[in-house]
DNA sequence: TATCTTTGCTCGACATATTTAGCAACGCTT
DNA sequence: AAGCGTTGCTAAATATGTCGAGCAAAGATA
């Protein structure tokens, strides 16, 4: 049960994002989206997931990790460990953590001041 | 029309491989592998062509950029670029988000279930 | 309350990826 | 010449990616 399909729900959520805005600034059906954020696609298009990263700010090759696709060794280092210890030396982080912390962002950015 | 079959063809044929052989170390059938050769395949799989890289002594990155997949940035794009150093996991976080982060990652760990 | 809009989701359709089985041409051996 | 394995290829089948249309629940507006 790999479900990379919440982490996908995760960074929406945290930039409060709809689906349809998602559509509407990627060009991927809402209802393309959905499946993916529920877990009913296995391996996205890497095309896709190219304008996923853009729009969640997150790299390419993190996606392409998440979904089980091979990552060039040359920047698999830099996709996966330094940008975590780049913005806070939190060190490694936990599939379950990072769940946590994407929905803590979430609360953090929606709540009123 | 794009036809980077010949391009599979030639790096196979410069190895002198049969089909045959080519499915023999890297599980992807002959057919397909003659449908990939004669441009009757439009995006083949980052998994087979990780493992059509690997065989053939081309980087990955290469046959991902041959049949037109977006292509990870390369290390020294990455490393010249201002904002990496705030894009993780976690998409794109200002200073106070990050910090609200490692704290709300403190009380996480030391939570008992 | 009644109506309009938004939101996430499912269904059915179609495109593409990939496999198994098999065919025709070629070369090699007897 | 007859048989045998090899080679590249195609056909049919199944799986998955992706989209358009539309539906039910919740929210906003009158």
């Amino acid at each position: 049960m790999s479900n990379y399909g919440s982490y996908f729900k995760a960074l929406r959520e945290a930039k409060n994002l709809t689906l349809r805005e998602v559509e509407k600034q990627t060009g991927v059906s809402n209802a393309y989206l959905s499946q993916l954020e529920t877990g009913k696609v296995k391996q996205p298009s890497p095309l896709n997931l190219h304008k996923l990263a853009q729009l969640y700010d997150v790299s390419y090759e993190t996606l392409m990790e998440k979904v089980g696709y091979p990552v060039p060794q040359s920047t698999e280092v830099l996709a996966n460990k330094e940008p975590i210890a780049a913005h806070g030396r939190l060190g490694a982080l936990t599939d379950d953590e990072e769940l946590e912390l994407l929905d803590y962002l979430k609360f953090i950015r929606n709540r009123r001041k």
